[in-house]
DNA sequence: ACAGTTTCCCGTAAATGC
DNA sequence: TGCATTTACGGGAAACTG
């Protein structure tokens, strides 16, 4: 009968910063018959902790109690909005019970609203609860402590859980490439397609996987992907970073292959004609995306060459477009080439890029304007290395990729006041 | 007897930003006869605020308390350090004294510090104060704050003058160029020298002034400069800071001419070889540096080019020394070439760069490596204008500056206990 | 020494106040 | 409405702490 319901601001919901806002509201669903309306909300996080469970203490450290109100003309239900915030319990003798073998982003947190009012004579207590909330004090933290709440709310049915990092989570391959392409979808208007999901699976799972196939909460979270220094979705999640600041409209106009192979890039590429390029996010560096071109010497043999990825710091300086539109590739004593034309399959780059050019201002009057130009040099007498083997897989068709309409919204309506009508 | 020292960490001192901690320090110059050693000092903000002189009153949010003690083992005196933040009082009826036209950073606080202890049945009582502090809550008030910081000390003999800012403050232009150089040797190892200095005086003095003209506090900080978004000190400030961030082994090596007019600049470069270049910081927009190169025609004429001024923001992106080994102008169809020869006089521009360029990382084995060129697109028809008048001044001799090696030490031993003995 | 975690605080953006 | 000032908080780095 009372829903609360959870949001940081431009942060994700059920994660909460230690330090910065979040707001709450508690609603009363059944519109009860007017008693006195002064129906005082109480605030509580970890309430009923079990002793030794969570290796750190919190305390909110604004204004725990507050009292409902009508909410708008339409419904007359009563309820009420919080702003908190969270401070961490110091202890001089620190107790923390690191039990667990748990890091703080597995660690699970609640908040508890109360309110008591008496009814002929009657007394009534009401209580509700959150989700699992996950507690961090730095935004570094924040691509971990999602994690842990998309695993959360992907996996738990039970009630409430608050122990379920402990329990080894594993989910099948169907139910997580669904959410990992929620992330996409909720972050822009694309999600991922199939060919794009199933090479993320083979990165997760290996060549041949089926969607049965379960992938544990540590190789999805907690270990490095093997000789990298970072796990899968730290390096998913920075791809997701990168789109968000700074790829939006071409992730959106589905400009970005994205998630290929090596081996797929070159097969896809080979057949094309020389200039053709596609999109590519690094596997290698956190938050990068490189291009790939073909380019045929005169005997038919193909060169494929892709630039050192753009990271973020590269991306603050240019916008990617005119990133594709100025690449050059310097040779000796030669004027410079871009040597990107056709955007895989075949079409002519400036067709899907054009729109997406910033204008070169030649503003600054007593000035000559200046532009960063993104270059390469090459040697003309060494051409890259080819890949040893090649797999010939066949070609995909990048030109539309499904939308997935669905969204997760942990963040609305999401605890029932009885704590049994539990639901995403 | 006894001294208050403050800095704030990065920051300047005798500045202190809301919420930001900042550090003060006590000592007790006499060496009391033993007593109990129990000496508390109490810390106060705007102890004898006269009523309604401030607009804004603060308060030590953090212990104003802390007992003396020995400060080292050479010599016996006594001496606290406190770490202390300052937040804002807020009334629910604003009654803010906002009778006077000064701004947040024009209006003076100080902290007081007090002591009391009783030997052979006497009371004695010890007060001391800072030097008076500006108060701000975000660090993009930093600049018109310091300012203000140093014209007090520059100008006031008084012991202490809270109504610094009412009195329409002045000074020579000998006083404040010296403050001027100060700012630059105490920021980098390198000062400002006589021609520097004196395009300076006369962007606030006009062509012809002496030594003992005035400059008022509201043309050095208030006003705009004519024609410009901000005013004198906001426009030197930005290019301190640009060289503190970017700029400082090139500044280090006297490589910058910086502060040169545009008539000086053309008449240095008219009779110099083509390609020769000096640097300068830009008058139109903040915190900007660009280089002006001179180039002969086959006739003889010069022409002078001035790229677009690198910024933070370009400069984030790209080391300055490289953009001079990289800078590029392209004319249609012909290989880009490299305007920049010569640094001012004829110094062929690899001896004083070389050392400073980044060596090209060409880490990324897979991948090309790619750089960011800074170029300049010039219509090979369209030469730009040369300026309609020129003025003719002898050349300077860049070669070397004055160093300036006096400091401003505003947060050393300022104040003695019994007030008195006030000096910097 | 070191890794996980928190604190610190600048600098931009947004909100607030006047 | 616009300007001056404060608040908010992301993000990088330093400090902390077992």
């Amino acid at each position: 009968e009372k829903q609360p319901c959870m949001s940081t601001h431009p942060q994700k919901p059920l994660v909460i910063k230690t330090g910065v806002q979040f707001t709450t509201k508690v609603r009363l669903l059944v519109i009860l018959p007017a008693i006195d309306y002064h129906l005082k909300v109480k605030t509580t996080l970890d309430k009923d902790l079990p002793p030794g469970r969570v290796s750190r203490q919190f305390f909110i450290v604004t204004n725990t109690t507050k009292v409902m109100d009508i909410e708008d003309y339409t419904n007359g239900c009563l309820s009420v909005d919080f702003r908190h915030a969270l401070r961490e319990k110091k202890y001089g003798n620190s107790t923390k019970n690191n039990e667990s073998l748990l890091s703080v982003t597995e660690e699970l947190h609640s908040l508890s609203f109360e309110a008591h009012f008496t009814i002929q004579g009657l007394n009534i207590d009401l209580e509700t609860c959150s989700l699992p909330l996950v507690i961090i004090s730095n935004v570094s933290q924040m691509p971990g402590a999602w994690a842990s709440v998309m695993w959360y709310n992907l996996l738990n049915d039970e009630p409430k859980n608050l122990t379920f990092f402990s329990g080894l989570p594993r989910a099948t391959w169907s139910q997580l490439s669904e959410v990992l392409g929620w992330q996409f979808s909720t972050n822009s208007s694309q999600g991922l397609n199939k060919e794009q999901l199933n090479m993320l699976g083979e990165k997760l799972l290996g060549q041949h996987f089926s969607d049965s196939d379960q992938v544990y909460w540590s190789k999805f979270c907690k270990e490095n992907i093997r000789g990298k220094p970072f796990s899968f979705w730290i390096w998913l999640d920075s791809i997701l970073e990168l789109i968000r600041k700074h790829l939006l409209p071409v992730w959106n106009e589905n400009y970005i292959m994205g998630f290929v192979s090596k081996e797929m890039e070159r097969a896809l590429l080979r057949e094309k004609e020389s200039g053709t390029f596609l999109l590519r996010f690094s596997e290698s560096h956190l938050g990068g995306i490189t291009f790939t071109w073909v380019q045929h010497s005169d005997n038919g043999e193909a060169t494929f060459n892709s630039v050192e990825p753009y990271t973020k710091s590269r991306l603050n300086a240019l916008h990617f477009p005119d990133i594709i539109r100025d690449y050059k590739v310097i040779s000796d004593g030669v004027v410079p080439k871009n040597p990107l034309k056709f955007l895989y399959p075949d079409i002519p780059k400036d067709e899907p890029f054009g729109r997406l050019y910033n204008n070169l201002p030649s503003k600054a009057y007593p000035y000559i304007p200046s532009t960063l130009i993104p270059c390469s040099e090459m040697r003309s007498n060494v051409s890259p290395p080819s890949p040893p083997r090649e797999s010939l897989e066949p070609p995909m068709t990048p030109g539309e990729f499904d939308m997935l309409n669905k969204t997760l919204c942990f963040d609305m309506d999401v605890v029932s006041l009885d704590g049994s009508n539990t639901r995403m």
